[in-house]
DNA sequence: CATAGCCTGTTGTGATCACAAATGGATCAG
DNA sequence: CTGATCCATTTGTGATCACAACAGGCTATG
């Protein structure tokens, strides 16, 4: 198997770009623990595909972020210091508060009702206590919100940061006991109805930043 | 010449790191103008070196966005959209008055010092129309303040956009006839003397906006 | 029994090759 | 002279290989 032969469908994909979107949303999803150790003829087996196309897709990673690449080559996901965690979410504050205001004018009630959708998910997976369910449906919520922006680029950027505090989140996530609630969700959901922007910054702000400030506080 | 062998003296860095961060300097300080198209085969003979590390230099120079894949594969620095533009415009923005803020507290004598040395090599370089000199000493003045904020992260992220901006501001510098003191940096100077943080932030919005608006305006 | 040295298997790096697709120019018809 | 068509060349993709560095365990020695 594995010839250099190529069959012409190529499913509208490389193979470096599967390999990559597969990791990346694995990564993000927090499906792999911190400091889980990679090996590019692992993922290459893994993917059926030789190391070139798994190197291509470990080094998009590693320059997002997700991978970490020791001095000798050695590829994980990174084990994050307190003061990058706190970083980052500083980070996610920035962009995130900015995302969500200039979605809220373009905030229709088809927008709020599918947020409230999702918002049903998320709580299905906190009482499930599935941790990688979680961080999805999470995501999901914002990212559908952002999504109304339109500021493609920003958004991307909060995806990159994302990326790399995944491994982390599930290490938080997992830890959490309490079945909470997604109560600042639905104070976001709340400013979005109401137009009431400050409140949807304080809102946004507090649910990026509060599950990150119990790990890293 | 080129054999498969490697001297055991390998610079303390890969081959691969050298093209790839030659390269993102070229891009970042607008050497590239937009458009312009890259072969890898080609990048390959200009550092003397395979395929292999020309496209990954490459792939990690897609990942941060300072080039642009096309469908068929073809790399080339991108031509950003108005809307693009600003977005990136607004991304400085936001990051960058956070960075200066968060270096403020931080900000010694010795930093102010340096600051003023770099201003004056950007006065040199706008008086003798050097375009890429005034690029490259510009970033220089905005990161040796953003350092002292301690927020690598958050630096990285500035960088990137910068990055994405290289080519376009290249474009920009070269359609602009009067020769403009760095006015600006006068006033980020003043604000940081002073301790004086919303002065801070609006002297870094202003420079920050200022360029780029009246090109995607 | 502890520790230092070696040694084998594993891993990343970069070069080379074969192949398919796309590009760009030359040629020919209108 | 303008347009489309065809073909040779260029280009990206992925597989394979040789090589050096590294890691982990094993052995021998004090």
């Amino acid at each position: 198997m594995s010839l250099p032969s190529r069959s012409t469908s190529e499913g509208l994909s490389s193979a470096h770009d599967r390999v990559y979107r597969t990791l990346r949303t694995r990564i993000m999803h927090g499906e792999i623990a911190p400091g889980e150790a990679l090996t590019l003829r692992g993922i290459g087996r893994e993917f059926d595909v030789s190391m070139t196309p798994a190197r291509e897709a470990v080094r998009r990673l590693v320059a997002e972020g997700a991978l970490f690449l020791s001095s000798s080559g050695r590829v994980s996901t990174p084990e994050l210091s307190n003061e990058r965690i706190e970083e980052l979410a500083a980070l996610r504050s920035l962009l995130e508060v900015e995302l969500s205001s200039r979605a809220l004018p373009r905030a229709h009630m088809a927008l709020i009702d599918r947020l409230q959708a999702i918002n049903v998910t998320v709580a299905e997976m906190v009482s499930k206590r599935d941790a990688v369910g979680y961080i999805r449906a999470n995501l999901e919520f914002h990212r559908t919100l952002y999504l109304r922006a339109q500021a493609p680029a920003m958004l991307a950027m909060a995806e990159t940061v994302w990326l790399q505090l995944g491994p982390t989140m599930r290490a938080l996530y997992g830890r959490l006991r309490r079945t909470e609630p997604p109560h600042n969700h639905k104070l976001i959901i709340a400013a979005l109805k109401a137009g009431d922007e400050p409140g949807l910054r304080l809102a946004v702000r507090s649910d990026v930043t509060q599950g990150l400030r119990l790990l890293a506080g």
